[in-house]
RNA sequence: CGCGGGAUGGAGCAGUCUGGAAGCUCGUCGGGCUCAUAACCCGAAGGUCGCAGGUUCAAAUCCUGCUCCCGCAACCA
């Protein structure tokens, strides 16, 4: 026998900040479908995904939640896997960035690329803003001040290591060009090269001192090991690349990677600095990065008071596993997001898989058991009517299989279910209940439905890295066992004499879309903003101060002579406000709330003595007050009574 | 001129790279059938392919300009 050819893997990581939503998991059934069809059609597969867990994200997090990052990483990397688990993804490895051995291998790449010279010592250099602590670029400056606060910035350097990217562009530029197939889809490829290659690589940093939470360096423990070099070398720890030589042999049968199948965003991570890494460790790259599209939820944007959060396990309680990985591999696209709300899940359900698909199932087995007691038997008694379904039948799998190639993984999923209408079709055709009627059409009867089972079989077997268990009931209910991938072609191999189930069980139930909304409705119910207005607001306590720190502020009406929205800004007003004798320029963000035309002739409340700053480029010399409610609702603080413009207010 | 994505029959999308009869699913309407989960099969209606120019024998597709949406970033003194 010889070698299977192998097949490496990998989603990107998830980020251990909290539960992953639908859109998280969408990402992992994807690459579990491919994994799942590279396997039947006789690849040595490895499947790796798993969780990234450092940074300062999760160190505040934990912090907020009260537990140690370690308890709070354990936690939510527990839960992630529960959700891959649920969702019946048959990964080899589930690695964590918190595992020793990938800390101890992340350590020992950093020195070892510290030592060839590829990562310096350094300094941010920029200009820094000492109240806020940041640093920024001269670009970022505003008038050569921080853009933050306005005040003046101080040159100033911070210690951290960087990896010098530039050195290693040219090759990647020819590597890019050569390997058209790398970067995919292919329009992302333009986007990288003319971004970031060709306007050259800014040095990258790869460690920080602001946070604690991380891979220290080993040489120099008070840095962390910054996010990229920990996440990315996932792929190469975690099947057992050794930097010292001491690779494991599944990291020298599986490297280079064949697929990393990453989101849209990190895309520029995984086709350059992932790369220039590898190139670094002399490593070969990746055959192929894939940026897949998105899966936003429907009705706006995601809100927890609209109840409209998805979540897998939910869905999965609602729907099925085979539900929702058919729905999240079906509806989305190749290129552009795809949309996933309750209404278009039930819909799904409802029309591919109990209509099309279930009730194909059922009938034909219905059928089997009314006609001739379940058993199904091959009579050869054919007629021209078959020749088409058989030719759709045999024909899918390289369809399919086509379709898979170009990691089309949705339109594959179209080829099966072609298949499937195909029966149905079939059986409009044949009038199997017109046969039964006549005593002497017996056998045809008989081989009609032999040509359904078979063809079902085949379709389900098919199926099968989609949605395994729904491959297996329909199966079970047809006595069958699954056919194998090079017998896919061949129409005929269910063994003629063979009975059904005598009673067949409905695959997918359908579902009355009112009755789920009602449901949906019960378990979020959305937060009546009444309800908020009643119980009032409640705040955050400050800091008690006395009567000397308030009399620092000083408050006036102000009159607003006119007002314009600011360009390039979504949400600031800039208001002309008269105070007393004067005028000033006041900007704010209330866009959202009052248009300029509303603004023109109110009097409002003005902290009148509070230092000037750029917003967006604009003066602002001072601050008009409002009242915010829980939504985010404004409204201006106006005097009661008439009052002239510059009266004080205390 | 911050970055990016989008605009195709009532809804959701494909087609755009590599110009060449406008397609899919759902919905609507009409018909057929009754084995089946009121399902299945057939047919029909419905589109200025965001707007305006340009290139071409030919543009949803290429070029230019514009409008409107949506993310992100920034900003809510």
């Amino acid at each position: 026998m010889q070698d299977k050819k192998k097949y490496y893997i990998t989603t990107a990581i998830a980020y251990t900040s909290g539960k992953p939503h639908i859109g998280n998991t969408y990402e992992v059934v994807l690459a579990d479908s491919i994994a799942r069809f590279k396997r039947q059609q006789g690849y040595d597969v490895f499947f790796q995904t798993g969780t990234d867990e450092h940074g300062q994200k999760i160190e505040l997090k934990a912090e907020e939640a009260g537990v140690t990052c370690q308890e709070f990483v354990d936690n939510v990397a527990g839960e992630i896997k529960n959700i891959w688990d649920l969702m019946n993804t048959s990964y080899d490895k589930f690695i964590r960035t918190t595992d020793k051995d990938h800390e101890a291998q992340v350590q020992k790449i950093f020195k070892k690329l510290y030592d060839q010279g590829d990562i310096y010592k350094g300094y941010y250099e920029g200009m820094y803003c000492t109240p806020c602590e940041s640093f920024f670029t001269e670009s970022q400056l505003v008038d050569g001040k921080c853009p933050d606060c306005g005040r003046p910035c101080t040159p100033a350097k911070e210690e951290a290591y960087f990896f010098k990217m530039s050195k290693y562009a040219p090759k990647l530029i020819e590597y890019i060009n050569e390997h058209p197939e790398f970067i995919q889809p292919v329009s992302r490829k333009n986007e990288m090269m003319n971004n970031f290659l060709l306007p050259g690589l800014q040095d990258l940093c790869v460690s920080r001192t602001s946070f604690k939470w991380g891979i220290p360096v080993s040489f120099d423990p008070k840095h962390v090991t910054y996010v990229w070099l920990d996440a990315l070398t996932n792929y190469i720890t975690g099947i057992g690349y050794d930097c010292d030589g001491e690779s494991s042999d599944l990291f020298k049968k599986n490297w280079p990677a064949d697929l990393h199948l990453i989101g849209k965003d990190i895309i520029r991570f995984h086709t350059i600095y992932w790369p220039i890494f590898l190139m670094a460790l002399g490593l070969p790259l990746p055959k192929q990065v894939f940026g897949h599209p998105w899966l936003l939820q429907g009705d706006g944007k995601m809100s927890k008071s609209k109840g409209n959060v998805l979540y897998a396990d939910e869905l999965a309680e609602f729907f099925g596993v085979d539900a929702v990985r058919y729905f999240v591999l079906h509806e989305m696209p190749f290129e552009n997001d795809g949309v996933i709300t309750w209404e278009l899940m039930v819909e799904r359900l409802n029309s591919e898989l109990a209509n099309t698909l279930g009730n194909l199932v059922n009938r034909t087995i219905s059928m089997s058991n009314k006609y001739f007691g379940g058993e199904v038997r091959n009579t050869g008694v054919s007629e021209a009517v078959d020749d088409d379904l058989k030719a759709v039948v045999t024909g899918t799998v390289d369809k399919v299989a086509a379709k898979m190639e170009d990691l089309r993984v949705a339109d594959a999923m179209t080829e099966i279910f072609n298949l499937f209408k195909r029966c149905n079709k079939y059986i409009d055709e044949t009038m199997p209940w017109a046969l039964a009627k006549d005593e002497t059409k017996q056998d045809r009867l008989a081989e009609v439905l032999y040509n359904l089972v078979e063809s079902i079989c085949i379709g389900a077997t098919l199926l099968k890295s989609f949605m395994p268990e729904t491959t297996e009931r329909i199966l079970a209910q047809l006595n069958a066992s699954e056919r194998a991938y090079e017998d896919l072609k061949s129409f005929g191999l269910y063994p003629s004499g063979n009975k059904v189930t005598e009673k067949p069980e409905i695959l997918f139930a359908r579902l009355d879309l009112k009755e789920v909304m009602e449901k949906v409705a019960e378990r979020h119910p959305a937060q009546p903003e009444e309800k908020k207005e009643e119980q009032g607001i409640d705040l955050e306590p400050k800091a008690e101060i006395t009567f000397e720190d308030f009399e620092k502020l000083q408050f006036q009406v102000g009159e607003i002579i006119s007002c314009e929205a600011v360009k390039k800004s979504k949400k600031l007003l800039c208001s002309q406000v008269k105070v007393g004798s004067k005028v000033r320029q006041i900007v704010s963000g209330i866009k959202s709330d009052y248009t300029p035309e509303q603004m023109v002739g109110k009097k409002v409340m003005v902290v009148t003595n509070l230092k000037p700053a750029k917003l967006a480029g604009m003066l602002s010399e001072g601050m008009i007050l409002c009242a915010e409610d829980a939504e985010g609702r404004l409204s201006l603080m106006t005097p009661e009574r008439e009052m002239p413009a510059g009266a004080e207010i205390c």
